[in-house]
RNA sequence: GGUCCGGUAGCUCAGUCGGUUAGAGCAGGGGACUCAUAAUCCCUUGGUCGGGGGUUCGAGUCCCUCCCGGACUACCA
């Protein structure tokens, strides 16, 4: 087969958040293809990239009281410590801040701009006088100019459907200081995605870039009617790039996010002597990315359109992977099973993580699951009681004598595991990783029978019987090399350490065609813990909030705040504009009691309430918090509730206030209660 | 509610074009071994292939329908 050339990518990580269990799931999923591609013997680059960009950013480096240069110079440090951990090999990491991305956009906008896409739209858009910003969208509220629905969303009515701009509402309010937007007519930048529509069907239907359900999902959702414009300038301020002819604005973070990978590319190009256009010019090369599910439409719909207005090659191969949950749950803070990738590797070896993503993964969209009673049984079972286990009870045995001279009669089983091999490299190259996983743990399957049969304990107490030893171990031994090989675009230390143990380095999949015979054999070394069980319950107690797990009670009259507690949560959310005492009066909180808690069966999130406010007054609330109470434990007790909230009519009734809560939201809802003797009625001032 | 995907052993899953008696690993039960990280090996229990209907000589597989689960989307704000 004729060398292939490949260029691949995983999404960029934000810059805004460490990496977590998640992102790894991708870039090992990534990163196992990528070196499946290279010990086959294919030129295979591997790129990515920080994506910096955005108004987070900027945010949060005013709160920290530094540049952003700074802030991302930080993350991008750890950001990169973290997945080498991993063992994530990379060969260009750079950062959408950098010069080469600053270029690339702007030769890519020049395209853009010459194609004709670009139009300027006079934007009729919301001001809120009191922030001093534009509105998005999601922050104005008010009537549907269609209906009469009152406090409705900024884009689409909820009860008639229809869709408009927030400028049209009837009586809209500003959800960051409640005050009545001004109308204000600010210029915007967009890309007239619809001239793309013809070229975008027949690429995203092709079948051959994307996998059915993607391509299912986007004639579904997108195609089947004209192609929205597509917001591409920020207003100043923004923290981006600004966009040379049109001053005051800057790219969205999403144009330049994908681009980071051609800068990227650039940067491995001017390091190493490579040619930009060989990568992104070329019919030759294959150009694949993998990324979640969340930016399907970026990388299906956008970003094509972006490569073919500019004339560069289009995607090979968009890869769709679904998301991480643990043991069946979305992962949670509170929980502990948001597992930052630096907790883990501070009590895990990562290749148990690399082998169980590999077992689970398969070429859909699925979610993983990542059980932790299966992940330590999985390992523990494949890898250490079968796999690493043949090299273990084998090597002592030719460590003075090393490997035969010829390899020895053995009934078949290393001619089948060799001709197994393009199977398993089948199943690699169409990312179904789980059957090549069960592929390689069928031929271990089959060498510790071989070694039980044959004895080599008994074998050893007879001098007479050396060379038959020495034959089973050199079986053996060769027999767990296959399945190293195999395992190497997974397990690389394994594979590294597997080349040391038999004194020739594992740097090709055709290596598990030819027995290895005649080399010496190192003492052998502890290739692979097991998991203790201890030490997962460690990783997820450590990456519990704070608060959960210390000890209540304890003495909180230190001056020193020794808590710590981590900024993520202002900067998701940073704080309203000031509001005045009779704006805060405004809102009546309420004590109250919940006395009845029902989940509504059709609706996802939602629970209805009966809150008794004492005396016989009740009030029907429904409360977004269904993912995280059971309605039964809720009854009974003490509630804040906003009292005198408009009430609204919803599809299963009319909801006449508000349960007080805090989180992002999901099974991360946290409600408050008052402390002991606060009584249903009373005010909260 | 809409769209899509799925439901096979206690668990995780395989099952090709419709073709013999539906498979594997783990877990469970029994035994063996003692080289190996309490690892390994042999034997073994366990299934109305979600329910019902249809097509067919023949259905886990194809069609219809219902039930259940998940994802997306809407609602939740």
């Amino acid at each position: 087969m004729p060398k292939r050339r490949l260029l691949v990518t995983s999404a960029l990580p934000y810059v805004n958040g460490h990496i977590h269990l998640g992102y790894i799931l991708e870039t090992v999923q990534t990163d196992i293809w990528v070196r499946f591609q290279k010990l086959r013997g294919n030129e295979c680059l591997y790129v990515c990239a920080d994506d910096t960009h955005g108004t987070a950013t900027m945010i949060r480096a005013q709160q920290e009281g530094r540049s952003e240069a700074e802030l991302i110079a930080d993350m991008q440090a750890a950001h990169v410590a973290d997945l080498k951990d991993f063992d994530i090999s990379f060969d260009n990491f750079g950062s959408t801040n950098d010069p080469e991305n600053e270029r690339f956009c702007q030769s890519m906008w020049h395209s853009i701009r010459e194609a004709g896409l670009v139009k300027e739209k006079n934007v009729e858009q919301l001001f809120d006088p009191v922030v001093g910003t534009f509105l998005a969208d999601r922050f104005v509220r008010g009537t549907c100019p269609k209906c009469n629905s009152a406090d409705q969303p900024g884009d689409n009515c909820s009860k008639c459907g229809s869709t408009y701009g927030p400028a049209d509402l009837l009586d809209p309010k500003s959800t960051l200081s409640g005050a009545t937007p001004e109308v204000r007519s600010a210029k915007h930048l967009f890309i007239e995605l619809e001239q793309l529509h013809e070229f975008l069907e027949t690429w995203s239907q092709s079948g051959k870039h994307l996998q059915p359900e993607i391509a299912n999902y986007l004639q579904g959702h997108f195609l089947g009617e004209p192609l929205r414009d597509w917001d591409i300038s920020r207003p100043a301020p923004y923290f981006g790039f600004e966009i040379p002819d049109y001053p005051g604005n800057y790219w969205y973070v999403w144009f330049d996010a994908p681009i980071g990978y051609m800068a990227s590319t650039q940067q491995w190009c001017d390091r190493t002597g490579g040619n930009f256009d060989d990568w992104w010019k070329s019919s030759d090369t294959e150009i694949h990315h993998f990324i979640g599910k969340d930016i399907t439409y970026f990388h299906t719909l956008f970003w094509p359109g972006m490569l073919k207005t500019a004339g560069y090659s289009l995607p090979t191969k968009v890869h769709i992977h679904g998301f991480l949950t643990v043991d069946g749950e979305k992962m949670s803070k509170s929980k502990g099973t948001f597992v930052n990738a630096r907790t883990y590797l501070n009590h895990l070896d990562p290749s148990y993580l690399r082998y169980f993503y590999a077992a689970k993964l398969n070429d859909r969209v699925d979610d993983l699951d990542l059980a932790l009673d299966e992940f330590i049984a999985k390992v523990n079972t494949d890898l250490v009681g079968k796999v690493v286990n043949l090299a273990s009870r084998t090597a002592k045995f030719v460590e003075q004598i090393g490997l035969s001279k010829e390899y020895p009669e053995d009934g078949g089983l290393f001619v089948h595991a060799a001709q197994l091999g393009d199977e398993i490299a089948e199943a690699y190259e169409s990312c179904d990783y789980s059957r090549a996983m069960r592929l390689v743990l069928g031929l271990a399957d089959r060498a510790n029978p071989f070694v039980e049969e044959n004895k080599p304990w008994e074998l050893r107490k007879d001098p007479g019987n050396a060379a038959r030893l020495q034959d089973v171990c050199t079986i053996a031994l060769n027999l767990f090399r296959q399945i190293a090989i195999y395992l190497a675009p997974v397990l690389p230390r394994l594979a590294q350490q597997t080349g040391e143990l038999l004194n020739d380095p594992i740097t090709s999949w055709d290596q598990a065609q030819t027995p290895l015979v005649g080399t010496p054999v190192a003492k052998f070394k502890h290739m692979l813990k097991r998991i203790e069980e201890k030490d997962v319950h460690a990783m997820i107690e450590e990456s519990k909030p704070a608060e959960v797990a210390s000890a209540p009670g304890e003495s909180i009259t230190e001056s020193v705040d020794r808590w710590n507690d981590s900024a993520d949560a202002l900067a998701a959310e940073p704080l309203a504009p000031e509001c005045t005492f009779d704006d805060f009066t405004k809102v009546d909180l309420r004590v109250a009691r919940v006395v009845e808690a029902e989940a509504i069966p059709e609706a996802k999130k939602l629970l209805k309430l009966k809150l008794s406010l004492g005396g016989g007054e009740y009030r029907q609330v429904f409360a977004g918090i269904k993912a995280a109470y059971e309605p039964e434990k809720l009854v009974g007790r003490l509630v804040v509730m906003v009292a005198n909230l408009a009430p609204r009519q919803m599809s299963f009734g009319l909801s006449e206030g508000m349960v007080i809560a805090s989180g992002p939201g999901g099974p991360d809802v946290f409600v408050l209660s008052p402390d002991d003797g606060a009584v249903p009625g009373q005010r909260v001032h």
